[in-house]
DNA sequence: CCTCTTGCTACTATTTTGATAGCGTTATAC
DNA sequence: GTATAACGCTATCAAAATAGTAGCAAGAGG
């Protein structure tokens, strides 16, 4: 399985783990900021759940970004699906500015 | 050569291209925010001082990913060297915060 | 039992990324 | 004017990540 990044361990963009690289590494993968988002956004989804709101993403792929998140202690499994934890909370207030910031970069490059 | 996620066409998240899902495949790709970060932190940087300052990025997947970022009109190319944007500096600030959340995460993390 | 939903695993195909070599251009030094 | 070095890449091949589809094992309800 893919190896999880961590502070303190090599990373890609820095050897000596620098956490904020770290978190790049883990973020930097395909649905990952997507999952926190829609966890968040929407609410606790099942495994299904989540497939259908990232529009086809596979489940082997799904299960890997999850494995991966939970074991960052960015989400968990409830008995009734998955949700963020707290520090996922956390992550998702900083990530918040980035849909207004997405909508006014969209009009930017249509000009 | 990959096509670029642009907010309003289909992007993966989002067959409808919401901008925030954009943004996240824009920025979910290897490498994407490490650039920006660094060469906002450290400032203008060439291909070369990119490339060792992501410690061994290749340089296809780097020229790739300036490409799409200077598209996405994030960064740019003075007579020197690259750099960010307005744009690009805008993004930086929300991205800011995440490095002192990762130095937190990492430190959840070990206990 | 039968059916439904759950969370997955297995498998193959395609895309993305990694690693290394080296080209064409410009500038500077000698 | 020729060697030297740095620039921004391109080319090539291998490895890894992701996409796409099928289907299984387990638990709940009827």
């Amino acid at each position: 399985m893919t190896s999880i990044p961590r502070p303190g361990h090599a990373v890609r963009g820095s050897k000596s783990g620098a956490p904020i690289m770290a978190l790049f590494d883990l973020l930097g993968r395909r649905w990952a900021m997507g999952i926190i988002w829609t966890l968040y956004e929407e609410g606790e989804a099942t495994f299904r759940q989540l497939q259908e709101r990232c529009e086809s993403i596979s489940p082997g792929v799904l299960n890997t970004r999850l494995k991966e998140l939970k074991t960052a202690k960015l989400i968990t499994h409830t008995g009734t699906g998955y949700s963020v934890t707290d520090l996922g909370q956390q992550l998702y207030d900083l990530l918040a500015p980035l849909g207004a910031f997405a909508k006014d970069w969209g009009q930017k490059l249509e000009t």
